[in-house]
DNA sequence: TCGCAATGATTGTATACACAACTATTCTTA
DNA sequence: TAAGAATAGTTGTGTATACAATCATTGCGA
């Protein structure tokens, strides 16, 4: 172990991403703030409102967001108080919980997206050459997949 | 506002990040658990042994981490007591307080940086070609330089 | 079918962080 | 030089998260 070192190439590359990605998160979410939500809601909202019928499993859920059980319970409390979201039991098996969203969820996200995506292009992808983009998506395609979640899939 | 959606390919793009950053955050921060750091830990680690005299001001620290002054103040809480990093008084300001790295700190980074460079190297480097780190330090230099944070400076 | 393992979700507890309020010190300026 | 602004750091409080324990339900093997 403790074999090879990192390049000045790598090095590089490294401290750019670790020290920025932190950063660009926080200012996302800084702009989500305007509307109430962070980003993690915005992610449910998103996750939900593609999913069949509005609504996915809790555990489903947890995995896609990269959430722990208790946390995924906790975050959707939020949601739920907020009005953008409901739990409905599945009649099938009475272990499982689905969050679904409502109507009031689905406007907060119209209502939020725009911006969000304006926050995103000013941040991040203006930033960049189309070029950079594409290995962007490349570069983050394959460590997921590294990470052992490839990508568009629900598992 | 809400102007310019995403293509496809800045879709793309900015899913696989943002679904990913998380998940390597995860993975690099579970392999450096098996010596007792958090990756937050690390960093002050780096940081300090890097600097002059081994010691930072607090207020620097925190700005070059992206802590809160209260974030700071209780992650080096627990690197004190890990032994790690000592508070020592600035003698020209007294409202100055140095976080400086220990012989014990300096040994600890030591030996958990082959591991974590391994571990970097795994999850993130080796997934990639030299021509895909190369854009990696482009991008994120680039993002972070927009968001204020120009790359290798003290600011 | 009964017992037990596996699954899904929640709750209790601990940790990490931000924000606001506070103390101490230094700087500025009139 | 005295008053107030600015700077540095800590502490109180609230929120978000993980881990472990727990409860309910389902699936499975003898």
């Amino acid at each position: 172990m403790s074999a090879k070192w990192l390049s000045n190439q790598e090095m590089r590359a490294w401290r750019a991403y670790i020290d920025t990605a932190t950063h660009l998160r926080a200012a996302l979410e800084a702009d989500l703030g305007e509307h109430g939500l962070t980003l993690g809601d915005y992610e449910v909202l998103v996750i939900l409102s593609e999913a069949e019928g509005g609504q996915v499993r809790m555990c489903d859920l947890a995995h896609g967001l990269g959430l722990s059980p208790s946390g995924l319970t906790r975050r959707l409390d939020g949601l739920v108080k907020a009005g953008c979201v409901q739990r409905t039991q599945c009649p099938g098996d009475r272990r499982v919980t689905f969050a679904s969203i409502t109507p009031h969820g689905k406007q907060t996200l119209k209502r939020a997206s725009g911006d969000h995506v304006s926050s995103v292009r000013r941040h991040l992808i203006d930033r960049l050459t189309a070029k950079q983009v594409k290995e962007l998506g490349d570069i983050f395609t394959a460590v997921g997949i590294g990470l052992g979640r490839p990508p568009s899939t629900d598992d």
